[in-house]
DNA sequence: TTAGGGTTAG
């Protein structure tokens, strides 16, 4: 029995399963044994079935009922190509044709384009394929939507009949230019369709996101061909990763392995990504020590993986044996590992990365140099952060976002804002996260009015939709002017659920206002919405303390208690001289400890002159007379006692930790910065803290 | 014959 798949569009999900069977080619494919043992060993658990059974059922379970595209004649039949224009076709000018060709040669497009005017201009030519080619070429290098409808409506009106290969340039240049609905007209008016046409078209769904329909045209293209290549597997599996869907991923991959493309180098690559970005890093690791040969993108997919998932260290390490190997490093790699330093603070290795980018000819890369920017702001050095900024040869709304959010960052809402009108006034267009951004520096410097204005013209003139993290921004400003009733109505009037996110800026708002009452309000919703996080316990339970209602405060503890939850031991690090130092709180295993200590303890005392009283209060009412001492030795403190023992020069110390920043060291290290005429940064879960001249970016409201 | 595929930043 032939498959049809029309015919299963009314039957359930388990007749498919029993009666689809595909054509015996394709059976003979999927039925065939493994073909080596590595790949049989590690799927030897899981029932090998027909792959593209669980893609289709897949697709099916979703609606996605394939329907084949009407017949088509064997001549062209677009509507637009049939207008052709009734006048004479001229002889070509070869000469202007031939320049165009070289142009797109060499990559000069713009140029190509500029000569193509003339051509548009007298009309009439028949250019011939190669020209058309070329043009096609600078379309897509300069991915220019004006172009490609310029280019299209010319071979529209001068009669221009493509053949087969023509076509496919075409609809190739429809889809890099994002043009995906002009795109699918040509495919499916496309009297001929080729590997290389479905390729085309499923992978500019892909690239949008239309991973249903790219799963839909692929099993159609399936039926047609009972074949694909490489191609068509790296673009699947890609699908697959972006519907985070393993199971597919692996159908695919097993598909793969059995028509003999398991090794190939693309196949392997978004094997890579794809078993990492579905939580994997242990098939994505296994993918690439299989790879007989191991090229750019197979070393950063994995190094991307592994930073994916956390593991800043790893694909630190990854990278160093990826340089070690001799294989070339790009862009690409130079753009993650600047990130992972961010992440890790890591100042020499970010330096290095920078230089490499440089020397290796991507001093110009709009992807690296944002990272660049991201990584100078957090690491403190705003200045250096708007340098590369400045500098960069073209510049994209992420870039844009980053340096709006490095000043905000720093307590510098003015120049934040300042920058965000400069983006309007250079024509580009804001994102959700650069109004996140721009409120967020609103919400840090205090500028309530302009915050207000910002968040109302999100809707109204951006057509941008507040999300969940907009409205805590400006909770949060409400908060940071005490208008709590206020904060609180916006909650109520937000168009969705309220999210723990709001719920937690409104709690922050009560607590630093004192409401006691809705700041408890906050925190049972909070409680309630995420039972087993042990934070929302213990800031309930506070709650209860400061009203005096200990009664209630003794409860929520013994909940904690049965519920199992402790606190995880939360850590500090600073890098100093390339190493990386981690302090957990009360520790005493670095080798310097005794120094560590009688450098917090002659801090402690330099700053008790200018104010700081240790704090007595601690978070949990049980807590012991060791725990206390503790407080004066928590992880931040013995860090900023390190990198001062230890760094001589103005650069600013750099902490990041596990943690949000308690009360007592927010006020210890504000002083700290005060008496020693240092800058010191630090990033803790949920905010950045810049301290300078005895003052913190966040003004005190976290 | 040509053409179609994989990895980065806020």
């Amino acid at each position: 029995m032939e498959v049809s798949l029309a015919r299963y569009q009314s039957i359930s999900f388990d007749q498919i399963q029993n009666s689809c069977r595909f054509p015996s080619s394709i059976h003979k494919v999927f039925t065939a044994k493994p073909l080596f043992s590595g790949f049989c060993s590690r799927f030897s658990r899981r029932k090998w079935g027909n792959p593209f059974d669980t893609i289709k059922c897949f697709s099916l379970e979703r609606g996605l009922q394939p329907q084949r595209p009407k017949p088509k004649p064997s001549r062209n039949t677009n509507p637009e190509w049939k207008e052709t224009k009734e006048t004479q076709i001229k002889t070509p000018s070869v000469g202007l044709c031939s320049q165009i060709q070289k142009l797109a040669l060499c990559n000069r497009y713009r140029e190509a384009l500029e000569l193509f005017e003339i051509l548009e201009l007298e009309g009439g030519f028949d250019v011939g394929s190669s020209t058309y080619d070329a043009l096609v070429s600078a379309c897509i290098g300069l991915g220019s939507v004006r172009a490609v409808k310029r280019v299209f409506n010319y071979m529209v009106s001068n009669g221009f009949n493509p053949d087969q290969y023509m076509s496919n340039r075409v609809l190739l240049m429809h889809v890099k230019c994002g043009m995906m609905i002009d795109a699918r007209n040509i495919f499916d008016e496309m009297p001929e369709k080729n590997l290389v046409s479905w390729n085309t078209i499923i992978s500019g769904l892909v690239d949008i996101g239309g991973y249903l329909e790219a799963f839909r045209l692929f099993l159609l293209m399936w039926e047609e061909f009972s074949d694909c290549g490489s191609r068509t597997f790296a673009t699947m599996i890609r699908a697959s990763a972006g519907l985070e869907l393993i199971s597919v991923g692996k159908q695919l991959h097993s598909c793969a392995v059995k028509t003999g493309l398991g090794e190939d180098i693309f196949v392997s690559c978004a094997l890579i990504d794809m078993y990492s970005k579905c939580g994997s890093i242990e098939d994505a690791q296994w993918v690439f020590d299989d790879m007989p040969e191991k090229n750019t993108v197979g070393w950063n997919s994995i190094i991307a993986g592994y930073a994916l998932h956390g593991y800043s260290e790893e694909a630190l390490s990854m990278f160093y044996e990826m340089r070690d190997s001799g294989v070339k490093m790009d862009h690409f790699t130079f753009s993650m590992i600047i990130r992972i330093c961010s992440r890790l603070a890591s100042v020499e290795y970010a330096k290095q990365a920078h230089a490499g980018l440089i020397r290796y000819g991507f001093g110009s890369d709009i992807v690296a140099n944002t990272a660049l920017v991201d990584f100078y702001s957090k690491w403190g050095r705003i200045e250096d952060a708007k340098h590369v900024f400045d500098r960069m040869p073209c510049k994209n709304t992420i870039s844009w976002n980053a340096v709006i959010a490095g000043y905000g960052n720093h307590g510098r809402g003015a120049e934040a804002v300042e920058l965000f009108e400069q983006m309007f006034r250079e024509k580009m267009r804001p994102n959700h996260v650069t109004f996140l951004a721009v409120l967020s520096a609103c919400s840090y410097s205090r500028l309530y009015e302009r915050g207000w204005e910002f968040f109302q013209s999100m809707s109204r003139d951006h057509k941008i939709k507040p999300r969940a993290m907009h409205y805590a921004c400006m909770i949060e400003l409400l908060g940071q002017e005490g208008l709590l009733d206020e904060a609180f109505a916006l909650i109520r009037a937000a168009p969705f659920q309220p999210t723990a996110n709001m719920w937690a800026a409104l709690l922050t708002a009560s607590r630093v206002n004192g409401n006691l009452e809705l700041g408890k309000f906050a925190a049972e919703k909070l409680y309630g919405m995420e039972p087993e996080k042990l934070s929302n316990y213990v800031v309930l339970m506070n709650i209860y303390n400061q009203s005096g209602r200990l009664k209630e405060a003794a409860a929520v503890l013994q909940t904690l208690r049965k519920k199992g939850l402790r606190m995880l031991p939360v850590c500090s690090w600073i890098e100093v001289n390339k190493r990386s130092h981690v302090f957990f709180s009360g520790d005493k295993s670095h080798v310097q400890t005794d120094e560590i200590y009688r450098k917090v303890d002659s801090l402690v005392h330099q700053i008790s002159k200018r104010g700081y009283v240790p704090e007595q209060k601690t978070l949990l009412p049980d807590v012991d007379e060791q725990e206390q001492r503790i407080l004066l030795y928590h992880s931040e403190k013995l860090a900023v006692a390190f990198g001062l023992l230890n760094t001589m020069n103005k650069s600013p110390l750099q902490i990041v930790q596990t943690h949000r920043i308690c009360n007592d060291c927010h006020n210890a290290i504000k002083l700290i910065a005060l008496v020693t005429r240092r800058e010191i940064v630090v990033r803790d879960a949920s905010r950045f803290h810049h301290f300078k001249h005895g003052n913190c970016s966040c003004g005190d409201y976290w």
